[in-house]
DNA sequence: CGGACCAAATTGGTCTGACCAAATATAGGG
DNA sequence: CCCTATATTTGGTCAGACCAATTTGGTCCG
């Protein structure tokens, strides 16, 4: 379930969260790094090593004296996937902000990858949309195409800071509700709808209507995946019960 | 002119430059953690310090055997701002990226903002705009009001994702532009255009407005940015000749 | 000559114990 | 009750040591 197997990742980790889930109140003293280090049994070089990985994260702020835990929305982005995977079932308004803020990305990413597109690389977005279209092939096993078709996009648009903020959101995001059995029931319809218009937005190099018809897209993902959450949610109180 | 005066931060502050800078092929094995100690004559406790943090930005990843050097733009968000402040002049490529990216964020809180504000945000919101419109003050002395401005909309819109993306980037990107000297130079049209289709959004509560008056203002923004990057270099080539 | 295999050197991960300087807490005096 | 001087706590750093995993280099075999 770790990330790394080395102790002061595990001690970041366990921090993280910590912290995360809103055990310390925001200014508040942080542990001394010798009480962590009785906690965890550990030496004083491996908690340090922890502590400034939380640093990093904007998670916590150290001075001779003591550290102190800082707000998590002052944190740097890094903090979001974490966050996602707190508890048991993500929180729903964080996967709907999520949504909302990468579908304007995506869809800006799509706008200029389709405008500053060459000849061989509209050919070679054309393909990908066909593949996508293929109807033997179930939603599960769609998912490295649309990846290969984003990551394509991105690479075509070239832009550096949309694919950093990428980074910190990267596969986490699709893993995690895979991994939960959340899928969001989109209508063939509606995925129809949006493949037909990036084909036509490819074919008449029209990048603001592909920009367009991926902001509805994620509008209509945004509501199937609220709607999947709460599937989900009300699936695992009646085991409780 | 370094950020914290701890050895261990001046030691990753000077190894993150180096690779943002591409002085090591990505892929390629990074100095060991005794040569590093050695180099910067100090302790290896420090060196790991430091490299704990650089693992933390994705520019390294370490393994027993070796640490390895990851590309740039794999990593993660934060390095944006050391980026941007790498060289004297800020790459104006990747400054037109961070402003149109920017412009699309901006522009989704505007809209959510005024579109879920309740009545006494609203008037909070008209406010502010008037002191926006205050002609008595230079654009320097603007700025602060901006940041007030933008800050207020992105805690009624309430996203943690684009505030999380916007702590990354934060007033490092103004800061240095003023520090250098690189002022924009929008009309004044231009900016009374802004913040006259604000106030009609805020009064007909129409976030879509905003939206739009937003991302014509940064378009205008980039163009303008452009300009007087283009016009610093060639300042500065001249001195130097 | 090339590939598989083994031993030695290198490297990251961790620990212990120690010292300094800055910040904090405490006790004392006004 | 407030302010100051002192003692304690805390982060920052260093040195030296050990282990386990990886690399490296050389050797042997086909």
């Amino acid at each position: 379930m770790s990330s790394s197997n080395t102790i002061s990742h595990e001690i970041a980790e366990s921090l993280r969260d910590e912290i995360l889930r809103q055990q310390y109140r925001s200014g508040e003293r942080f542990p001394s790094e010798r009480d962590l280090a009785a906690r965890f049994d550990a030496s004083r070089g491996a908690v340090r090593e922890a502590l400034s990985q939380l640093e990093q994260l904007g998670l916590i702020r150290t001075q001779p004296g003591g550290a102190r835990v800082q707000s998590v929305d002052s944190a740097s982005l890094a903090v979001l996937g974490p966050l996602m995977q707190l508890n048991d079932l993500p929180n729903p308004v964080l996967v709907d902000q999520f949504l909302e803020t990468f579908g304007v990305l995506a869809a800006l990413t799509a706008k200029n990858a389709i405008n500053t597109a060459n000849a061989e690389q509209l050919i070679q977005l054309k393909e990908l949309v066909v593949q996508l279209t293929d109807e033997s092939v179930d939603l599960e096993g769609m998912q490295p195409r649309w990846r290969e078709f984003m990551k394509t996009l991105s690479e075509i648009a070239d832009n550096l800071v949309v694919r950093l903020i990428s980074n910190d959101l990267k596969a986490q995001f699709v893993d995690q509700m895979m991994r939960l059995g959340i899928r969001p029931d989109l209508k063939k319809s509606s995925i129809k709808r949006l493949l037909s218009s990036l084909r036509v937005s490819i074919n008449k190099k029209d990048g603001e209507l592909a920009s367009e018809a991926m902001l509805e897209h994620f509008e209509e993902l945004r509501a199937a995946m609220s709607e999947a959450i709460g599937l989900k949610a009300s699936e695992i109180r009646k085991m409780v019960v």
